[in-house]
DNA sequence: ACTGTTATTGCAACTCATTTTCAATAAGCC
DNA sequence: GGCTTATTGAAAATGAGTTGCAATAACAGT
């Protein structure tokens, strides 16, 4: 009974995000991964990192658009983003101050917290002093 | 010069979202504005909610799937929700621990906040209790 | 109230991320 | 090597949101 393949298809996309040091989305994915494996499925591409993201190796985000972006998941690190409204960069944001809220919630409402999604928009300083703001 | 008129199509989207006491999508507006106006458009809903966001009339959030959310904007509370993965209620979360951290933020890397997004997933107490989870 | 201007609408066609279908392929246990 | 079936590629489908354009209706000026 083999449960999980390991393919190509599936280093390919792993090894693309741990080589980019930034999130990405699986478009942008998808368009480095046709470069080295020229016939690789788009629709591969969502699937391996739907999977990935389920197993807990990869995690997800949203902007603003509703596209997601992916990135190599780090146990050690619960990570945020300030994403620039300029030049679009995400800079990680590493103080993630819901840990102790989503206690108290639970405490006082019943509610289980399995997880939340923030983003931080505005615009980065280098934006700023380009006079773009 | 008259900039902005006032037409039946916008006050009924206004309407229906200052009678929903809960936030709703662009589709279910949608819904509900063709039974009181059947043949209103789409794109009309869409343009209207639009306009009523960047006029800060309502303010919107986005699920997990990408999908908006609209509701009234409230200038005296800001606002976030707790989102139960099970019956998909939205619950209020108007304790937002954000504003010191954006204050932080700005002055230790220079970076702009404009806003931000969030949102807490997991399971209210009814499911929990219906041993959904 | 009547008229002219133009913001707004309805409709249909479009975009674009993501999902699905299904036959063909290839991991990996024997 | 052969067999089973998870995974793939390709193409079509989905669905939220957007756009182009001619028709409509708000509303300011008269």
């Amino acid at each position: 009974m083999s449960a999980v393949r390991n393919t190509k298809q599936k280093q390919l996309v792993l090894s693309l995000l741990k080589n980019s040091g930034r999130p990405m989305t699986a478009g942008e994915i998808y368009r480095l991964a046709v470069q080295q494996y020229p016939n690789i499925a788009k629709s591969t591409v969502y699937r391996n990192l739907e999977n990935l993201v389920s197993r807990g190796e990869v995690s997800q985000g949203m902007h603003q658009n509703g596209e997601s972006f992916y990135s190599i998941a780090d146990e050690n690190r619960h990570l945020h983003y300030m994403i620039c409204k300029g030049c679009k960069m995400m800079i990680d944001f590493p103080k993630c101050p819901l840990s102790n809220v989503e206690r108290e919630i639970a405490k006082s409402s019943g509610f289980y917290v399995t997880g939340h999604s923030l983003q931080i928009y505005g615009y980065c300083k280098n934006c700023r002093d380009k006079a773009k703001i």
